[in-house]
DNA sequence: CATGAATGAGCATTCATTCAT
DNA sequence: TATGAATGAATGCTCATTCAT
């Protein structure tokens, strides 16, 4: 069932939708950019949806992946804030098609599809919880851990988006400064 | 030929698109909303992609006319900064459909037929040039203006968005608070 | 009725049939071409339809006015039938467009909506009877003179339509020999 | 993928554009007398107009096959036009559809579609050959093959199209004199 | 599992025609 | 007479989905 193509379909997917939307994405593309026949999609995936939403949780796995990889648990909420904004940009600019499929996919009512939070239930709360651990050190401002989360996570996405989009370039220095923006976004 | 029939069609197609994506967004559904028959479509606008634009710049020219009611021009830089992220999370917060619709339209491939930058180039120089004022008095980061641009609207936008999703509840104390942290993630 | 704008439409259907077909001939671009408003066609034709079968026949009597101008009517058979066929290959290298159309009209189901002769009535019995006497005469084959008539025209058609297609240059050697071969074709 | 779907769809255009034009003939039409659904076309053909063409060149295909059968390779000039000529009258008289497709394919902007000969291009220069030949052993008048070929082929034309639109009535007889005709028009 | 021809509803768009001005 | 916005049926074509192989 995990097969190879499988994995083409997805990777598929995230490009077409990246260049080309959710309009001008069909399921012949699809199979076509991933070498297989259109009927195959319907082996790996229910519908057309599924395979939109199984392909955005499958990015979101990854950037979850890449956001916790030698993440300092040990470390002050300082450090862990870092590590965790800085993976996300890094990732994102590693893997821009990922951000454009995720982008258009969370802003779209594909959002309905998933959670009425972004992140998988475990992770969201943990990332919550997260938060509130920071608020309680009165780290961050006397807010909802959701609010938290927009303020923090609003300067990361849209620098992205804009690097994304070739509106800016994005150096190293520049990502620190955007962390830094993000931290003073939601810290007191 | 500006039309009452234009207008609706406009209205329509934010109506449209915000609930249902581009996808699903067909043109014989935007007509019907609009209570004219789908040939009269094309006596308007010469094609989807023209109408989808059409309807960006008019929510676009809502916006600023939106935002520069009232605007402090003899204020402070920080009263501007307060007016201008106001007046865009208010404006949002009261017509919900027309920031799904632009939220959609500029994560979407759709954002290629605008300017390199999200704003009308009058409008959008007025804008560099507050940030750049800004950075001269030494109120904002050292950077250039497309990234400020960034960082100060990500908090507006994220925010938005999940209010917009259901995610939040914003209230006028929240609002403040997140211009607040907009303003923190630029201001030095 | 006779208008200026009913003579644009007419010309402005041959060109537009000519380089286009029946297919390809949208009412408004008839319009637009002959510089009136699309609704005007209907002032002066019934229909699409009456507009292609009139255009045909004011080509038609065209063709005969131009062939039956210092028509030799006290010549001789064979001088009456060299100014008739010199007279059709002149007009349509003169006119390659009305060609085109009367071609196309001729050749598709628009052709029933003429008398089952290509000819106005009373014109045709003159061209037939011209057979006719020519038959009496024993200059022509002994056949019903719709064959003759056929047998002669053939060859002329053949030649304008290869003109008009680019793939054959006509001068006055080759007019003068086309029409002999057309000679030859129906006489003894 | 040479199914009975893809002949089946041919037949029905075949018959359609005789019947109704090029205008008149709609996809839905010609698929549902082919008893396919619309879009099993689009499976075997890129667009209508290359349904058109491709059932144009059947056509020619069809004609070329019929004429060519028991050609006298051996035979005189003579006995060569002859067969030829009467091959054409035969297989058009047989299917007059196939005639009146051809004919208005033709006469039509399609025309440009094919190449600038009638015939393809191997079967061309056989024919344009035959003529030289005649030319060179002065049996054919002194001209271009392809004026040849026009002055030839004008009588025929014209007999079968009078045939076809219902104007003459086509014996045996009539059809040897017809080639006579066609004959007188380009013999010394 | 994989295929790809076949489907038919649905799509964006066109177009002949109408009619209030 | 002339206009051109409006119409809505019809058009060529696409597409998610199915299914026999």
């Amino acid at each position: 069932m995990n097969t190879a193509k499988r994995a083409a379909l997805i990777e598929s997917s995230v490009q077409i939708v990246a260049n080309r939307g959710f309009h001008g994405a069909s399921m012949s593309l699809i199979a076509g950019l991933a070498g297989v026949a259109g009927g195959t999609i319907y082996v790996h995936f229910e519908s057309k949806d599924h395979l939109m939403l199984e392909t955005y949780r499958e990015l979101e796995r990854r950037c979850l992946v890449a956001v916790m990889k030698e993440y300092p648990a040990q470390g002050s909420i300082r450090q862990c804030f870092s590590h965790l904004a800085q993976g996300v940009i890094r990732h994102f600019l590693l893997f821009p098609e990922e951000f454009l499929f995720a982008d258009q996919f969370l802003c779209s009512p594909y959002r309905k599809a998933v959670s009425p939070h972004y992140l998988p239930d475990a992770e969201l709360s943990r990332i919550l919880q997260f938060f509130r651990e920071g608020t309680e050190k009165q780290l961050f401002k006397e807010m909802p851990p959701a609010m938290l989360l927009a303020l923090a996570c609003g300067p990361l996405i849209q620098v992205v988006r804009a690097n994304a989009a070739g509106f800016l370039y994005l150096d190293d220095d520049r990502i620190s400064r955007t962390v830094e923006a993000s931290w003073e976004a939601v810290s007191v």
